[in-house]
DNA sequence: TTTTGCGCTCCCCGCCACGGAGTGCTAAAT
DNA sequence: ATTTAGCACTCCGTGGCGGGGAGCGCAAAA
């Protein structure tokens, strides 16, 4: 990758055309010229100065003309030198934090939180929102319990990280009494109750031959029922952890109303893969990210950056959420509704509850 | 509502003229004028003779011109007579049939069915699938359990139909041993089990007082728990139980590439409240059901058509499934498709299985 | 009853001219 | 050495204009 610019790089003077003009163009979305750039910085210079500045601009790669007699426009590049250096980042009124707190408070079920937190972003940022579940491989095991149905059909419910649940069905080889049901979750309680799923799963799919010596009859049959419960787990959870909301906000702005790049970007959505593995880099991030137009990677986002935090709650990251939005968006804004979003999210999610 | 148009009030020649303007007009998507009409309509006879009838049509609001030199499009009103009178459907080809057998084997749960269920419509269709889930007020309480998960924390799990799972955590005003919520499940499955979910909820909320007075404290502590566990159920189920897929398909669709039609629509989609009371109106009918453009009643679907099928397992009605996409769409296939998959899809949901 | 002929309407497309906004360059001013 | 003013030039968007095409209705002929 090209090495960015660095504000220090550049004179006072033309960092601050240079912001003047990446906020009048994130207001009007259209390209702007000397003379409104001469007008508004406060600078009192002629638009011929501020010509040569951003042909130097130019230059550099931070600005662009759509063709020759039009105003600038920001590039990528220009962008990222913006929101690290130059941006001045909103105070959030105080009804918006309320209305934050209060779509976070901490109501019944998990998943259920995270749509709210979702729609609320795409609410206040009129963009879209989108938020990544706890990553599965962070769930502890609480509780598992094992409810017979019929004669050889047993829900299983796996209660994980003290409020999320999940339950499956599955048929075993042979009969099960209630008695024998309760005893072998008691078993599987006592061993693993507070341990990694994944560590459940690896120990009792990779240790099964020994485990079966050390124990009695019953308990074999505990260890392969509990095989296929797991089993059945690893394989049916692992894509749809990612919530979008608010993609209809999109449709709103101008210079993206053009259709195709639209629909590619909403089957991207329904997809999921190219944005789950941005948001993926995102989650060992120590904060705020921002992903700008192409630096992403991923062409369907060529003229949308994406504004991502982790929230983590009990001192574990969880995931990931952020906003979906043109590269021209108020940054000053989203920033910290993000982060804010990011902060009450771990709050809500915390076990003393 | 202004009376339809019986086909029989039309003579062969003008129905003829008619379906074949209509079958052109949802090839191309232009308006259709007589010159085009008299060459492909088998009938030799000259445009003028075709205009003559064009006229006539208009006169009885199947046709109209966009403008008064240009071709014909039929009204919502011709589109009803067309298919209601006029259409002769496709026979799907095998590959088609194999697929949606394919898709809707019935493996896992009954969310996930659906799900497929609904993105195979869109798929084959390339308009937008809905399916809207099996309503709650069918729903048989199969079984019900509580597991303890803390001191005054309880997670309740309905098995309801057979084969779907819900599950929910109360907080209760005292403690409950594991002893003593065995026995309260085992309580409530005498009475309750089988029953609909709705009488359950009401006789538990009115005959509260009657039933006090005649069971053991222990038992009143249990009306107590299945209260507050069916009130949570009330409150959080009603709004989710519709699907949808493909709506990106719908932006292909020329004419309607309109953002701001689409933009509606979109919203339509992610509020449901429209599309549901449409659907409503629909389960209670026989097998398909075709709402076009304004006849729906909904502005956001004018210029859209729906069809929809209900969907039936062990002689009950469980819900409906369809699709959305524009008024002049290929009925004569969409028709069958939809038709076949609401009938396997119902298989599917057979609880011999 | 159907066809032919004719005049008319309306859309679409390409053309052109024009004003506005903006640029780069050079020469003058500070 | 900067900054400014002036100027020629480029490009976009708009609006007016004119033909060509498709289609219509109507009236008269077949």
């Amino acid at each position: 990758m090209v090495s960015n610019i660095d504000s220090s790089q550049l004179s006072e003077r033309s960092l601050h055309l240079f912001k003047s003009l990446v906020e009048h163009f994130i207001k009007d979305g259209a390209p702007v010229g000397s003379r409104t750039l001469a007008r508004d910085s406060k600078l009192n210079l002629s638009p011929a100065t501020i010509r040569n500045v951003m042909a130097d601009l130019e230059e550099l790669g931070l600005l662009n003309s759509p063709h020759i007699s039009a105003g600038r426009v920001p590039t990528a590049r220009g962008y990222r030198l913006f929101v690290d250096s130059l941006l001045s980042v909103d105070h959030l009124d105080s009804t918006e934090v309320e209305q934050i707190a209060r779509e976070l408070a901490p109501k019944d079920d998990v998943p259920a939180l995270m749509q709210r937190a979702s729609s609320m972003l795409s609410d206040i940022t009129r963009l879209a929102g989108v938020v990544m579940l706890p990553r599965p491989e962070q769930s502890r095991l609480r509780q598992i319990e094992f409810v017979p149905l019929s004669a050889r059909r047993i829900l299983v419910i796996l209660v994980v990280n003290e409020r999320e649940v999940q339950n499956r069905i599955i048929n075993t080889a042979r009969d099960f009494s209630p008695a024998e049901l309760q005893q072998v979750s008691n078993y599987l309680n006592d061993i693993f109750a507070g341990k990694e799923l994944n560590y459940v799963r690896a120990t009792i799919l990779n240790e099964l031959e020994k485990m079966k010596e050390q124990v009695n009859q019953s308990m074999q049959a505990a260890i392969e029922m509990a095989q296929t419960a797991f089993d059945a787990e690893a394989t049916t959870k692992p894509d749809d952890d990612l919530l979008f909301s608010g993609q209809t906000n999109l449709m709103d702005v101008a210079e993206l109303a053009d259709i195709d790049r639209l629909k590619k970007l909403f089957e991207s959505f329904n997809q999921k893969r190219d944005i789950l593995h941005l948001l993926e880099q995102a989650i060992n991030a120590d904060g705020i990210q921002i992903f700008i137009g192409e630096e992403s990677g991923y062409d369907v986002l060529d003229n949308y950056s994406v504004v991502t935090a982790p929230y983590e709650a009990d001192g574990q990251m969880l995931g990931v959420l952020g906003v979906i939005g043109p590269t021209r968006m108020h940054y000053e804004r989203v920033i910290p509704i993000v982060d804010l979003t990011a902060r009450m999210l771990g709050c809500a999610l915390n076990t003393r509850s």
